[in-house]
DNA sequence: CTCTCGATGCGCT
DNA sequence: GCGCATCGAGAGA
């Protein structure tokens, strides 16, 4: 299958985060396939949304997010988890879509492994569950998602828009406007996303 | 089933 | 020092 180029990744947030349902994220572990179909994203729409990382300007953490379309931000959260996103917009704009959850394509018995033995829906169904299943971690922050041999995006197949649902984002803190507008996109009915 | 809480690095105020 | 774009274990119903 075909890699999403550049000019997918530069789209504006919210068109990007709405088709990146049902494309396939895939990691290459010393040579082996893990991938899974992108089922739940969140858009992050730059510095003036106040539930983005962006919106205190650049700082070294959230710096790959200025930096240019269709690279990967990846940071830890917590003390614990790391999340990841892709960078959308020109360099400069500072916005990015999180992948929050993935229904499993290739590779179940790594991401068994990886997950603790966990098993099905339970595999990826977070943002940072994906992340473990995937060995997902900082040293991803700032990758090349469309020339980079370890962490890219395939075209797979596209969902209609009667398949695709939206509401407000989850775990965010922020304004009114932040907290309430519908930036989170997951396909209808699909087992694998958050809960 | 639902609810609460601990983990625990680190950027930001 | 505070609080975080989370997860999973444990308690109680």
């Amino acid at each position: 299958m075909d890699r999403l180029p550049r000019d997918f990744y530069s789209q504006d947030t919210m068109t990007v985060a709405r088709a990146l349902l049902g494309q396939q994220l895939v990691r290459d572990l010393e040579g082996q396939r893990v991938s899974g179909r992108i089922v739940e994203v969140e858009a992050y729409d730059g510095q003036q949304d106040q539930a983005s990382h962006a919106r205190s300007g650049p700082t070294e953490r959230n710096a790959s997010m200025f930096g240019p379309p269709g690279h990967a931000y990846v940071y830890f959260i917590y003390g614990v988890h790391y999340c990841f996103n892709v960078v959308t917009e020109p360099r400069g704009k500072g916005a990015a879509a999180l992948v929050r959850a993935l229904e499993p394509v290739v590779g179940l018995d790594e991401m068994r492994a990886r997950r603790g033995g966990r098993d099905g829906i339970a595999l990826a169904n977070g943002p940072a569950k994906l992340c473990y299943a995937l060995g997902i971690d900082r040293a991803l922050d700032g990758t090349d998602l469309v020339e980079g041999k370890a962490l890219w995006i395939e075209r797979d197949e596209a969902v209609p828009d009667a398949h695709v649902a939206r509401g407000p984002r989850i775990g965010v803190r922020g304004d009114e406007w932040a907290l309430n507008v519908q930036w989170r996109f997951w396909i209808d009915g699909n087992a694998y996303v958050s809960k």
